[in-house]
DNA sequence: ACGTTAGCACCTAGGTGATAAGCT
DNA sequence: AGCTTATCACCTAGGTGCTAACGT
């Protein structure tokens, strides 16, 4: 995990709002300045189970956040192409929050209401794909699961997770870094990364699940919550 | 886990006996080649737990191998020092047949007898840590554990194990190989890697343990074990 | 009220030796 | 007879949502 400085030039955590456009069959969005090294500018990212993503999405998708770190799910995975497989790459994922707003959730009219301005936010943090630094061709092998990323509610935390307000919304963002080998790599650091955004992995953070149809959701597809079927029982 | 092909110079596997003497307080034997780079010349290796291992070495070590693969118990762990914490290292291990004998245990003595000459060899694999490469720094900061590795009998094994013949004995080693980041590097693989031997890892690799003390100190020592007890329970 | 926390029962995932059956 | 294999019960380790207690 030697993570570089090369994470300057990363899109300032502060603003809001993702840009709108989504790339066809779940490509990610890449909008991105100006010239891009070549070891990054051909690079695409596809989102793994992006339908479950999207059913999650229609409900409003919410994540837990714990003191100890919680993990998301679903899990943020993708497949990559267009690295170069000799050249070496760091991936990598921050969290934007979506908006300035503080939300409640209204149990009658199951429906998120604005409660006022954000709480301050917390320093932002990154979270390293644990395998980084690899190669091109060892990131493309396989899909790229995001699996040891944790949240938390904690502003003191010191496990390195990422930290979040509950009732809060936020986007997730993914990086792809290329380490660029050159000795003045820092003077082209806004060059060699990429980034990708897809707004159905967006969520609202929570301490417990408010909307009670997310919780079924989560019980019915992730393998860890009691209950799990993998199709309807024969006696129901 | 870029597997650079920096191997070639490992002593070969295919001579017996290690050198005999032993570095005091568990530090690692590397009797080397003459020069080395310094990159990995001041590198030595304590090993972790070693007074368990000498426990179980005074009895006979024996390591189980299973076509699926089985760990090694206990794991060969490490603590590094005298790397460059900025520069690139890939540590791994091999297995180095102790001699070219066949052994059977004869029960009614508790001991083991030759039983003939060795089985032929499977062609020798190594364990990469799968951390590897990283910085000395990393590799530095924290005990380095194999406990990845398995061990195997299944001479057609696709799931990277190293493969052994039951009754047959072995010597562990491990290896600190400086990733060089010259062009020409490939000239001096000889002088970028340095070796340990520590000579109470060895063991007889079995595939049901024999000797039925070594049995109880697994089970007495491992916590995947059943009946593992911290302490001397109260009732007994 | 509303949001958070700690403890818990219940899962997945996988590392153990024991055992009995199988192989040569 | 000697060794290997498959299966099993029993562990560790850790990811779930639930619940009740707590805090503000």
């Amino acid at each position: 995990m030697g993570a570089p400085c090369l994470l300057g030039p990363l899109p300032a955590c502060g603003r809001f709002g993702v840009p709108a456009g989504e790339g066809a069959a779940g490509l990610g969005d890449s909008i991105q300045p100006a010239r891009k090294n070549q070891h990054v500018s051909n690079v695409s990212v596809q989102l793994e189970m992006r339908s479950l993503w999207e059913e999650f999405n229609s409900l409003g998708t919410e994540m837990i956040v714990t003191k100890a770190g919680r993990r998301m799910f679903p899990t943020f995975q993708v497949k990559l192409s267009g690295l170069d497989p000799l050249a070496d790459y760091v991936l990598l994922m921050d969290f934007m929050p979506l908006d300035d707003k503080r939300y409640r959730y209204a149990f009658h009219s199951s429906s998120w209401l604005v409660a006022g301005r954000a709480d301050p936010a917390a320093p932002g943090r990154v979270h390293f794909h644990p395998d980084s630094p690899a190669k091109g061709g060892q990131w493309m092998r396989q899909i790229v699961s995001f699996d040891k990323l944790k949240l938390t509610n904690n502003l003191l935390d010191d496990n390195g997770h990422i930290i979040l307000n509950s009732m809060h919304r936020y986007q997730p963002r993914f990086h792809v870094v290329y380490v660029d080998p050159r000795r003045d790599s820092e003077r082209f650091a806004h060059e060699n990364f990429k980034s990708f955004t897809f707004a159905e992995t967006q969520f609202m953070a929570v301490t417990a699940y408010q909307n009670h149809r997310i919780t079924q959701l989560k019980i019915a597809s992730n393998p860890f919550a009691k209950g799990f079927r993998d199709c309807e029982p024969d006696d129901w």
